[in-house]
DNA sequence: TCAAGTCTATGATAAATGTCATATAATTTC
DNA sequence: GAAATTATATGACATTTATCATAGACTTGA
């Protein structure tokens, strides 16, 4: 079995300020788990006892709302930690995590977390950082959400994706998504989503090779996802 | 001076979670300030060096827009910790706060309560509940303003603010905000949300004497903010 | 107390966005 | 590999929301 001692992506996340005993300990009762396209790791209103350390593959965080449709909240890909926000306040999640690309995560039980917490202040405040960057993002997310125009925000979309995800070998976004879903990250009906997209591809911004994407015009993006 | 060890408001927020000891260190180290309404607290951008423990009052959390426009993300009231995420993760505040009504916050710096993070397992535990808490929040505030009209939204905001802040006496609101700040939690046009209010209030969901607000119906805005 | 400024209210209109309908393209399933 | 299903695309139209204009009500400060 897999050693997180020698594994490189706890580099990237608050696992890189565990001692080496620690980590020893939580090598030893963590499960190392895969999953496909389309599998879902959590859903919403479910109690977990864990969180997910994402080695690689891309999942999506969604929120059901009243009338049935989905709300992405954010992505997560390798060296993010899932699940940490339930564990942490002690409550079921409170969003869907699904993969979009096929996963393998290491399962920690919540005793290793909490215990580290309590034993090395290190991880303790590298965990805090975590959670208050991703408060911060959220925050700005919904100031965005609130202000900017949905031409705004698509192009905000896309840019995110370039940025997070990067592009494979012929430029593509190296995340595939249905119009649908990129519809629902930008927070629009997913016609809306399409029209705009076809605007984006006619005034050269992207490229659209059926569901893959390319930013050609990340400046031009960038300008109209201020308002010009 | 007031001591931490006598104050009440502390029941209400992480510092419960500190020792004798440690609230004596905090008391001799903090500073009691006032603040007048309108008064600005902290800027978008400010380096702080301590948290706010706010005692009384009211102030509401905004962030700047491209345009200019204000977007206000949340408020706080007694009970409630400013500032512990730019001190947590390193970084200037990404949040103006200005006083809504007259307030007395103690200002404490940053070293007691990293300290009290590194020695204090259970402050430090009660502490990331709190910012985990605060994420969910925002999580779920992004998904209504993407997925949510602006009727439903500002049905939403009245519930909260008299959930969140009361009424008086004669059952007006405990919160007094201009249109305008209104408009911006919601995240609409100043007049769309006037109109909207107006809409209310012909409906019999709320009264309107000037500024102040009384929500009448509640159960009518609730049916409302979920689209009936 | 009055004049200036700001806030609230409302109409008219424009712009943005959503919804419904339909057609084609892509994908899945048997 | 053909039929069924699902995803994408686009037009037509309805609805929502923003913007501009204007007027009266309310505050505030000299």
């Amino acid at each position: 079995m897999s050693k997180c001692q020698q594994c490189i992506i706890r580099e990237f996340n608050t696992l890189r300020s565990l001692t080496a005993d620690e980590l020893k300990t939580m090598s030893k009762e963590k499960d190392v788990l895969t999953f496909k396209k389309g599998d879902i790791i959590f859903k919403e209103g479910n109690a977990i006892n864990g969180v997910y350390c994402v080695k690689h593959g891309i999942c999506k965080l969604s929120k059901l709302n009243a009338n049935g449709k989905e709300q992405i909240v954010r992505f997560m890909k390798g060296g993010d930690m899932l699940g940490y926000r339930s564990i942490l306040s002690e409550e079921p999640v409170t969003l869907t995590v699904t993969a979009l690309k096929d996963m393998e995560a290491c399962y920690i039980p919540k005793k290793e977390i909490l215990d580290a917490i309590k034993e090395n202040p290190k991880f303790s405040l590298d965990m805090m950082k975590t959670v208050c960057g991703d408060l911060r993002d959220a925050n700005a997310s919904l100031s965005n959400m609130a202000q900017k125009s949905v031409k705004e925000r698509l192009a905000d979309t896309m840019i995110f994706l370039k940025e997070t995800f990067g592009e494979d070998e012929d430029g593509y976004l190296d995340i595939v998504l249905t119009r649908e879903e990129i519809a629902s990250v930008v927070g629009t009906a997913t016609e809306s989503a399409i029209r705009l997209l076809s605007e984006f591809k006619k005034k050269g911004f992207i490229e659209l090779t059926g569901k893959r994407l390319k930013v050609i015009d990340e400046v031009g993006l960038l300008k109209l996802s201020q308002g010009f």
